[in-house]
DNA sequence: GTGAGTGCAAAATGTTTGCACACAT
DNA sequence: ATGTGTGCAAACATTTTGCACTCAC
């Protein structure tokens, strides 16, 4: 629970961007969430918000490097980056697709020597890892497939 | 290089499926490239295959285990699975935007283990690593910023 | 007051579906 | 011969764009 963390208002105030509640609106919802669909995000919205306008504020929070997008299945979903919360990869249940972060430090280690031997300068990566959670697996035995 | 890959024919005849023109061609266009995008496998059809047909392809060969789909920036990109290509992982060059894959024995150790520590039982995993490859780290310092 | 940001509506893109015909078995 | 697979066209979902109005500065 650092409050080293960097403050949305000024990120957007530094880069020339009008604070505006939308903005504000959006980073909100995101905060201390797990990843989510753009349609979850409209969602949570209430109805606020037009679509377009998320999008295009999605947009921009990730060109500010404030989201970042990860994988899910077939599309993706968005979180608050590395500069809001640490550094960390996914685990997805393939059961209850819920996505849990995990820290990795050893994973960074790990990323820098493998790009060294592949003469490829590393910017970021990202870790998913798909299997079954522990409640899933507890009742799997009963659970419908799918 | 070894010769002990699955048969594509033998996948399908197994799985109660036809052995149609479309699907082998299908196949037949994935083999031994990179991971491409949906629009790339229709744009190599040369119009010898519907989209819808291809889509419905892909879905098929998804279910058998003949493909993968990979993350890729926003979308996603499709190759043949493991069961045709070794186990592997991917470096995406942010400014080419070429997908080279990585062996990575060591990375299944590791997934192995970070899953265990979060009474997780791991399916799959995708590790993708995005930063700039030798080719274009050379010329980056003429080459256009996007 | 003025320009950036938003909502609205419409367009563009990507994916899925229903149905009649064609092909693999 | 017969039922699966395909092409076609239309529906659907997702994302982008143009424009007039509104709000932050």
């Amino acid at each position: 629970m650092s409050t080293h963390k960097p403050d949305i208002k000024e990120i957007l105030r530094q880069s020339g961007n009008s604070i505006t509640k939308p903005r504000l609106l959006i980073f909100d919802l995101l905060v201390g969430q797990e990843p989510m669909t753009m349609y979850q995000l409209y969602d949570k919205t209430k109805n606020q918000l037009d679509r377009a306008s998320i999008y295009r504020i999605v947009d921009l929070f990730e060109k500010l490097g404030v989201i970042q997008r990860i994988s899910s299945g077939w599309g993706y979903k968005i979180e608050l980056s590395d500069k809001f919360a640490e550094h960390h990869h996914h685990l997805t249940c393939l059961s209850c697709h819920r996505v849990t972060p995990i820290a990795g430090e050893e994973m960074e280690a790990f990323v820098t020597s493998l790009s060294k031997q592949h003469s490829f300068r590393a910017i970021g990566h990202q870790v998913e890892i798909q299997g079954y959670c522990n409640d899933c697996e507890a009742t799997a035995s009963s659970s419908v497939r799918v």
